[in-house]
DNA sequence: ATGTTTGCAAATCCTTTGCATCAGC
DNA sequence: GCTGATGCAAAGGATTTGCAAACAT
Protein backbone atom coordinates (compact mmCIF):
# COMPACT_ATOMS: atom_id res chain seq x y z
CA UNK A 1 0.00 0.00 0.00
CA UNK A 2 1.62 2.97 -1.27
CA UNK A 3 -1.33 5.68 -0.40
CA UNK A 4 1.41 7.78 1.78
CA UNK A 5 3.93 8.88 0.33
CA UNK A 6 2.68 9.14 -2.84
CA UNK A 7 -0.13 11.77 -0.93
CA UNK A 8 3.29 13.69 0.36
CA UNK A 9 4.74 13.88 -3.45
CA UNK A 10 1.54 15.18 -4.24
CA UNK A 11 1.87 18.10 -1.24
CA UNK A 12 5.07 18.71 -2.06
CA UNK A 13 4.27 19.45 -5.85
CA UNK A 14 1.35 21.75 -4.77
CA UNK A 15 3.97 23.64 -2.69
CA UNK A 16 5.86 24.55 -5.77
CA UNK A 17 8.84 22.24 -4.14
CA UNK A 18 10.99 20.38 -6.64
CA UNK A 19 10.61 16.79 -6.56
CA UNK A 20 13.97 14.94 -7.11
CA UNK A 21 14.81 11.30 -7.05
CA UNK A 22 16.65 11.60 -3.50
CA UNK A 23 13.63 13.42 -2.08
CA UNK A 24 11.26 10.93 -4.05
CA UNK A 25 13.29 8.03 -2.09
CA UNK A 26 13.59 9.78 1.51
CA UNK A 27 10.32 9.98 0.88
CA UNK A 28 9.40 6.53 -0.05
CA UNK A 29 11.36 5.09 2.83
CA UNK A 30 9.26 7.18 5.56
CA UNK A 31 5.88 6.27 3.55
CA UNK A 32 7.00 2.22 4.03
CA UNK A 33 8.62 2.30 7.51
CA UNK A 34 5.95 1.06 10.13
CA UNK A 35 8.27 2.77 12.45
CA UNK A 36 9.60 6.35 12.92
CA UNK A 37 13.46 6.04 11.55
CA UNK A 38 16.87 7.18 12.69
CA UNK A 39 19.59 8.93 10.09
CA UNK A 40 21.40 5.46 9.70
CA UNK A 41 18.78 3.65 9.47
CA UNK A 42 17.32 5.88 6.69
CA UNK A 43 19.93 5.44 4.97
CA UNK A 44 20.27 1.48 5.25
CA UNK A 45 16.86 1.65 4.29
CA UNK A 46 16.95 3.13 0.70
CA UNK A 47 20.47 1.40 0.32
CA UNK A 48 18.64 -2.11 0.26
CA UNK A 49 16.16 -0.62 -1.64
CA UNK A 50 18.07 1.13 -4.02
CA UNK A 51 21.61 -0.65 -4.04
CA UNK A 52 22.40 1.46 -7.18
CA UNK A 53 21.33 5.18 -6.18
CA UNK A 54 23.75 6.16 -3.93
CA UNK A 55 22.63 8.48 -1.00
CA UNK A 56 25.06 11.18 0.46
CA UNK A 57 24.53 11.36 4.37
CA UNK A 58 24.31 15.35 3.29
CA UNK A 59 21.38 14.99 1.45
CA UNK A 60 19.37 12.85 3.88
CA UNK A 61 20.21 15.77 6.64
CA UNK A 62 19.49 18.09 4.05
CA UNK A 63 16.39 16.38 2.53
CA UNK A 64 14.92 16.37 6.14
CA UNK A 65 15.45 19.75 7.21
CA UNK A 66 13.18 20.62 4.23
CA UNK A 67 10.37 18.41 4.86
CA UNK A 68 10.30 19.42 8.72
CA UNK A 69 10.15 22.96 7.47
CA UNK A 70 7.41 22.32 5.32
CA UNK A 71 5.88 20.54 7.92
CA UNK A 72 6.06 17.03 6.20
CA UNK A 73 7.73 15.37 8.72
CA UNK A 74 8.29 14.94 12.50
CA UNK A 75 11.15 14.75 14.63
CA UNK A 76 11.81 13.80 17.86
CA UNK A 77 14.82 13.20 20.11
CA UNK A 78 14.49 9.81 21.64
CA UNK A 79 17.49 10.18 23.92
CA UNK A 80 19.74 7.52 23.98
CA UNK A 81 18.09 6.00 21.10
CA UNK A 82 18.91 9.22 18.97
CA UNK A 83 16.98 11.48 16.91
CA UNK A 84 14.07 9.48 14.76
CA UNK A 85 11.95 11.18 11.64
CA UNK A 86 8.31 10.14 10.57
CA UNK A 87 5.71 11.22 7.81
CA UNK A 88 2.73 13.49 9.70
CA UNK A 89 -0.01 12.05 7.88
CA UNK A 90 -0.80 8.34 8.99
CA UNK A 91 -2.88 8.46 12.61
CA UNK A 92 -0.26 9.58 14.86
CA UNK A 93 0.83 7.52 17.45
CA UNK A 94 3.52 8.46 20.10
CA UNK A 95 6.16 6.61 22.55
CA UNK A 96 6.16 6.09 26.29
CA UNK A 97 9.75 5.15 26.55
CA UNK A 98 11.04 3.61 29.75
CA UNK A 99 13.84 5.19 31.93
CA UNK A 100 14.90 1.38 33.83
CA UNK A 101 14.66 -0.53 31.07
CA UNK A 102 14.54 1.38 28.14
CA UNK A 103 11.35 -0.18 26.17
CA UNK A 104 9.03 1.53 24.45
CA UNK A 105 5.17 1.32 24.61
CA UNK A 106 2.96 2.83 21.62
CA UNK A 107 0.32 5.02 22.51
CA UNK A 108 -2.67 6.86 20.54
CA UNK A 109 -2.80 9.99 19.67
CA UNK A 110 -6.27 10.71 21.22
CA UNK A 111 -4.22 10.87 24.47
CA UNK A 112 -3.06 14.38 23.41
CA UNK A 113 -6.92 15.58 22.49
CA UNK A 114 -7.05 17.28 26.30
CA UNK A 115 -3.69 19.04 25.62
CA UNK A 116 -4.09 20.49 22.48
CA UNK A 117 -7.51 21.71 23.48
CA UNK A 118 -5.84 23.31 27.16
CA UNK A 119 -3.00 24.76 24.76
CA UNK A 120 -4.99 26.03 22.76
CA UNK A 121 -7.65 27.54 24.84
CA UNK A 122 -5.67 28.88 27.60
CA UNK A 123 -2.31 29.99 25.66
CA UNK A 124 -3.94 30.86 21.91
CA UNK A 125 -0.92 28.89 21.43
CA UNK A 126 -1.23 26.30 18.10
CA UNK A 127 0.47 22.93 18.82
CA UNK A 128 2.00 20.62 16.72
CA UNK A 129 2.24 17.65 18.69
CA UNK A 130 3.25 15.52 16.14
CA UNK A 131 5.53 12.67 17.87
CA UNK A 132 5.83 13.21 21.39
CA UNK A 133 8.41 10.73 23.71
CA UNK A 134 7.53 10.70 27.17
CA UNK A 135 9.80 8.87 29.54
CA UNK A 136 9.29 7.13 33.06
CA UNK A 137 8.73 3.92 34.72
CA UNK A 138 6.90 1.20 32.82
CA UNK A 139 4.86 -1.08 34.94
CA UNK A 140 6.77 -4.30 34.85
CA UNK A 141 9.55 -2.13 36.36
CA UNK A 142 7.49 -0.25 38.74
CA UNK A 143 6.77 -3.75 40.38
CA UNK A 144 9.34 -6.06 39.74
CA UNK A 145 11.48 -3.06 41.36
CA UNK A 146 14.74 -2.06 39.63
CA UNK A 147 18.64 -2.39 38.96
CA UNK B 1 17.07 32.30 48.90
CA UNK B 2 18.99 29.65 49.14
CA UNK B 3 16.62 26.79 49.96
CA UNK B 4 16.41 25.30 46.80
CA UNK B 5 19.99 23.91 46.38
CA UNK B 6 20.79 23.36 50.02
CA UNK B 7 17.93 20.79 50.12
CA UNK B 8 19.39 18.80 46.68
CA UNK B 9 22.72 18.99 48.74
CA UNK B 10 20.73 17.04 51.27
CA UNK B 11 19.14 14.63 49.46
CA UNK B 12 22.51 14.03 47.82
CA UNK B 13 24.23 13.51 51.20
CA UNK B 14 21.42 11.38 52.03
CA UNK B 15 21.49 9.24 49.04
CA UNK B 16 25.19 8.16 50.00
CA UNK B 17 26.71 10.36 47.34
CA UNK B 18 29.77 12.13 47.38
CA UNK B 19 29.38 16.06 47.81
CA UNK B 20 32.61 17.43 45.81
CA UNK B 21 33.46 21.15 44.75
CA UNK B 22 32.12 21.09 41.30
CA UNK B 23 29.06 19.23 42.57
CA UNK B 24 28.29 21.44 44.72
CA UNK B 25 29.17 24.26 42.10
CA UNK B 26 26.52 23.37 39.82
CA UNK B 27 23.75 22.73 42.38
CA UNK B 28 24.38 26.17 43.15
CA UNK B 29 23.91 27.54 39.76
CA UNK B 30 21.35 25.45 38.49
CA UNK B 31 19.27 26.76 42.05
CA UNK B 32 19.95 29.85 41.21
CA UNK B 33 18.96 30.16 37.92
CA UNK B 34 15.26 30.89 37.09
CA UNK B 35 15.90 29.19 33.99
CA UNK B 36 16.84 26.13 32.14
CA UNK B 37 20.34 26.49 31.41
CA UNK B 38 22.34 24.77 28.69
CA UNK B 39 25.80 23.32 29.28
CA UNK B 40 27.63 26.93 28.24
CA UNK B 41 25.17 29.20 30.16
CA UNK B 42 25.60 26.98 33.29
CA UNK B 43 29.50 27.19 32.51
CA UNK B 44 29.23 31.01 31.84
CA UNK B 45 27.27 31.07 35.48
CA UNK B 46 29.56 29.53 37.52
CA UNK B 47 32.80 31.18 35.51
CA UNK B 48 31.07 34.28 36.74
CA UNK B 49 30.08 33.42 40.30
CA UNK B 50 33.24 31.81 41.33
CA UNK B 51 36.25 32.95 38.91
CA UNK B 52 38.96 31.09 40.52
CA UNK B 53 37.36 27.94 39.90
CA UNK B 54 38.03 26.59 36.87
CA UNK B 55 35.65 23.72 35.34
CA UNK B 56 36.32 21.35 32.40
CA UNK B 57 33.64 20.92 30.48
CA UNK B 58 33.92 17.01 31.05
CA UNK B 59 33.01 17.62 34.28
CA UNK B 60 30.10 19.32 34.16
CA UNK B 61 28.73 16.92 31.77
CA UNK B 62 29.52 14.18 34.42
CA UNK B 63 28.09 16.19 36.65
CA UNK B 64 25.08 16.38 35.14
CA UNK B 65 24.36 13.09 33.58
CA UNK B 66 24.81 11.92 37.18
CA UNK B 67 22.40 14.44 38.52
CA UNK B 68 19.73 13.19 35.85
CA UNK B 69 20.58 9.37 36.73
CA UNK B 70 19.57 10.00 40.23
CA UNK B 71 16.58 11.93 39.30
CA UNK B 72 17.19 15.50 40.25
CA UNK B 73 17.81 17.11 37.26
CA UNK B 74 15.62 17.28 34.14
CA UNK B 75 17.31 17.03 30.46
CA UNK B 76 15.09 18.81 27.74
CA UNK B 77 16.09 19.11 24.23
CA UNK B 78 14.94 22.54 22.87
CA UNK B 79 15.64 22.01 19.29
CA UNK B 80 17.54 25.17 17.93
CA UNK B 81 17.89 26.64 20.97
CA UNK B 82 20.37 23.41 22.41
CA UNK B 83 19.82 21.21 24.99
CA UNK B 84 19.08 22.36 28.11
CA UNK B 85 18.93 21.25 32.41
CA UNK B 86 17.07 22.20 35.35
CA UNK B 87 16.64 21.04 39.06
CA UNK B 88 13.44 19.30 39.36
CA UNK B 89 12.07 20.58 42.67
CA UNK B 90 10.76 23.74 42.36
CA UNK B 91 6.80 24.43 41.16
CA UNK B 92 8.07 22.27 37.37
CA UNK B 93 7.21 24.86 34.35
CA UNK B 94 7.29 23.93 30.85
CA UNK B 95 7.51 25.93 27.62
CA UNK B 96 6.00 26.30 24.56
CA UNK B 97 8.03 27.33 21.40
CA UNK B 98 7.36 29.07 18.18
CA UNK B 99 7.96 27.26 15.35
CA UNK B 100 7.75 30.35 13.06
CA UNK B 101 9.04 33.22 15.53
CA UNK B 102 11.12 31.18 17.76
CA UNK B 103 9.69 32.60 20.74
CA UNK B 104 9.23 30.74 24.35
CA UNK B 105 6.21 30.89 26.38
CA UNK B 106 6.02 29.47 29.90
CA UNK B 107 3.31 27.87 30.73
CA UNK B 108 1.85 26.09 34.03
CA UNK B 109 2.60 22.38 35.04
CA UNK B 110 -0.91 22.15 35.75
CA UNK B 111 -1.53 22.09 32.41
CA UNK B 112 0.03 17.67 32.14
CA UNK B 113 -1.85 16.93 35.40
CA UNK B 114 -4.74 15.27 32.83
CA UNK B 115 -2.17 13.78 30.80
CA UNK B 116 -0.46 12.06 33.19
CA UNK B 117 -3.63 10.77 34.75
CA UNK B 118 -4.46 9.42 31.98
CA UNK B 119 -0.74 7.79 30.83
CA UNK B 120 -1.03 6.22 34.57
CA UNK B 121 -4.77 4.73 34.07
CA UNK B 122 -4.73 3.78 30.36
CA UNK B 123 -0.98 2.38 30.06
CA UNK B 124 -0.34 1.68 33.70
CA UNK B 125 2.82 3.68 33.09
CA UNK B 126 4.74 6.54 35.76
CA UNK B 127 5.35 9.29 33.53
CA UNK B 128 8.32 11.82 34.73
CA UNK B 129 7.32 15.01 33.06
CA UNK B 130 10.02 17.15 34.70
CA UNK B 131 10.33 19.88 31.37
CA UNK B 132 8.17 19.89 28.28
CA UNK B 133 8.75 21.47 25.20
CA UNK B 134 5.90 21.30 22.93
CA UNK B 135 6.32 23.09 19.41
CA UNK B 136 4.31 25.25 17.39
CA UNK B 137 2.24 28.39 16.37
CA UNK B 138 2.35 31.28 18.90
CA UNK B 139 -1.11 33.89 18.31
CA UNK B 140 1.30 36.28 17.30
CA UNK B 141 2.50 33.88 14.37
CA UNK B 142 -0.57 32.90 13.34
CA UNK B 143 -2.48 36.20 13.29
CA UNK B 144 0.47 38.29 11.55
CA UNK B 145 0.96 35.27 9.35
CA UNK B 146 4.54 34.17 8.88
CA UNK B 147 7.91 35.22 7.49
C1' DA C 1 18.16 28.53 -19.52
C1' DT C 2 17.95 29.31 -14.77
C1' DG C 3 17.91 28.62 -10.25
C1' DT C 4 18.08 24.49 -7.01
C1' DT C 5 19.73 20.55 -5.35
C1' DT C 6 23.35 17.22 -4.94
C1' DG C 7 27.81 15.16 -3.61
C1' DC C 8 32.18 15.31 -1.78
C1' DA C 9 35.33 16.78 1.62
C1' DA C 10 36.36 19.36 5.33
C1' DA C 11 34.91 22.04 9.16
C1' DT C 12 32.31 22.51 13.38
C1' DC C 13 29.91 21.39 17.37
C1' DC C 14 28.62 18.59 21.15
C1' DT C 15 29.62 14.81 24.03
C1' DT C 16 32.34 10.94 25.72
C1' DT C 17 36.60 8.40 27.10
C1' DG C 18 41.55 7.11 28.80
C1' DC C 19 44.49 7.88 32.16
C1' DA C 20 47.17 10.07 35.80
C1' DT C 21 46.27 13.01 39.71
C1' DC C 22 43.61 14.74 43.49
C1' DA C 23 39.88 14.89 47.02
C1' DG C 24 35.96 13.13 50.02
C1' DC C 25 34.62 10.05 53.40
C1' DG D 1 43.88 4.74 52.87
C1' DC D 2 40.67 3.50 49.63
C1' DT D 3 37.39 4.64 46.29
C1' DG D 4 35.66 7.47 43.34
C1' DA D 5 35.84 12.34 41.08
C1' DT D 6 38.44 15.57 38.35
C1' DG D 7 41.19 17.58 34.52
C1' DC D 8 43.43 17.39 30.38
C1' DA D 9 43.82 16.00 25.86
C1' DA D 10 42.27 13.31 22.42
C1' DA D 11 38.70 10.44 20.32
C1' DG D 12 34.11 9.97 18.63
C1' DG D 13 29.79 10.99 16.51
C1' DA D 14 26.45 13.76 14.55
C1' DT D 15 25.35 17.67 11.83
C1' DT D 16 26.59 21.64 8.86
C1' DT D 17 28.93 24.21 5.15
C1' DG D 18 31.66 25.63 0.72
C1' DC D 19 31.88 24.91 -3.84
C1' DA D 20 31.62 22.75 -8.43
C1' DA D 21 28.78 19.64 -11.12
C1' DA D 22 24.13 17.71 -12.18
C1' DC D 23 19.21 18.26 -12.38
C1' DA D 24 14.09 19.80 -12.37
C1' DT D 25 11.12 22.91 -14.13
Amino acid sequence: MKGAEMDVIEQVKAQGERVTLPRRLVIEALGQAHDHLTISALQRHIQAEHPDQPMSDTTIYRVLQWLKAIGLVSQTDMGQAGTVYALIDRPQHHHLICLNCGGTITIDDAVFEALRATLSAQYHFMPRIDHMAIYGTCERCADGDNS
